[in-house]
DNA sequence: GTCTATAGCTGGATAGAC
DNA sequence: GTCTATCCAGCTATAGAC
């Protein structure tokens, strides 16, 4: 069996491309994401990227498949840790991860073709997020009604930018899980 | 006395392009907001934008400014309503209201100028919300201690989109106020 | 697959007439 | 104040050589 793996690091032109993309679209936002830059960044040449992707749609619908699907296994992966909620606080939580999102929300505003994808996206996203939720929640023997679990996706996904909030929910999660455990 | 308006409404060419301005933002993004598109909408000519606003930049700053001092003043009248929490519910709620403040947030994200104009009055605006809704809930004798006024103040703001939350939410409010009142 | 070259367009910004 | 005319930069996309 060769050593190969899957096709996640694959250290072709394309990923290069798609690596590229993904760096200045959080660094500096969608618009600085033009066929000359990613270009650049990557080493190639610009129409290389047409090569690939046919247009500059065609790369966005691209790279965020790429990173839905990434974010969908990391969020099954939260299940299986002893402690979810601290995961999963982390995984929202992270910088760059939020900031594509809004990118990609912020873009999808007025590219039709995106805004498809994002949509179907970010609804199976969002019930599988409630439900492991519910889940969690319901094993540490909370039972809060209807609405906390949908309120505390809500608080942890959207706003974590808000560093004011940050102390107040990481002492509501040191309360059910004790202090975060040294990785 | 004249029946001189304040500057607001102004129908001068000025307030034109800054209307011009926020209706294509939230219809179409931060990037359809050209200087030549602008002034289209206004029937105006291009040049009058960058005489009365120097560069795009300051159109953008001029803009956020004045929807910046609006929604401060709303966020003041919801005090003094007999529903508080319903207004300031309808408020955050309100689409093109969000729409605008992610696509500034969007667009802040690569322009410096932008950045620093924004996260001074977020932060104005957050801490007074935070205010007016702690008094608004100790008004209702509830003692939650000390994380529901940061967390409503979270789930009404960021994620309103999601549709989902909205009937939850408003449950709450119901509880709390009755079912909202015809205006 | 990867490159060069280029067509065709749109945008920011300015000079200067009225 | 408002307009015309224009310069220059940067972008998407394609054709075609290698």
């Amino acid at each position: 069996m060769p050593a190969r793996r899957g096709k996640a690091d694959d250290p072709t032109t394309k990923n290069a491309i798609l690596d590229a993309a993904a760096a200045l679209m959080v660094d500096e936002g969608y618009a600085a994401v033009t066929s000359r830059r990613v270009a650049g960044e990557a080493g190639v040449n610009s129409a290389l990227v047409y090569y690939y992707f046919d247009t500059m749609d065609g790369l966005f619908i691209a790279l965020f498949r790429r990173g839905a699907d990434r974010s969908f296994d990391r969020l099954e992966e939260v299940l299986s840790s002893p402690q979810p909620l601290w995961d999963f606080w982390e995984f929202v939580h992270d910088r760059s991860n939020s900031a594509r999102t809004m990118e990609f929300m912020a873009l999808a505003n007025h590219r039709k073709a995106i805004q498809a994808e994002i949509a179907e996206y970010s609804r199976k996203f969002r019930i599988r997020e409630l439900e492991l939720l519910s889940t969690v929640l319901a094993g540490y023997g909370l039972d809060l009604g209807q609405w906390p679990a949908a309120s505390i996706v809500l608080s942890l996904s959207g706003i974590s930018r808000f560093s004011e909030t940050i102390a107040v929910i990481e002492r509501e999660l040191a309360a059910l899980e004790g202090p975060r455990a040294p990785r």
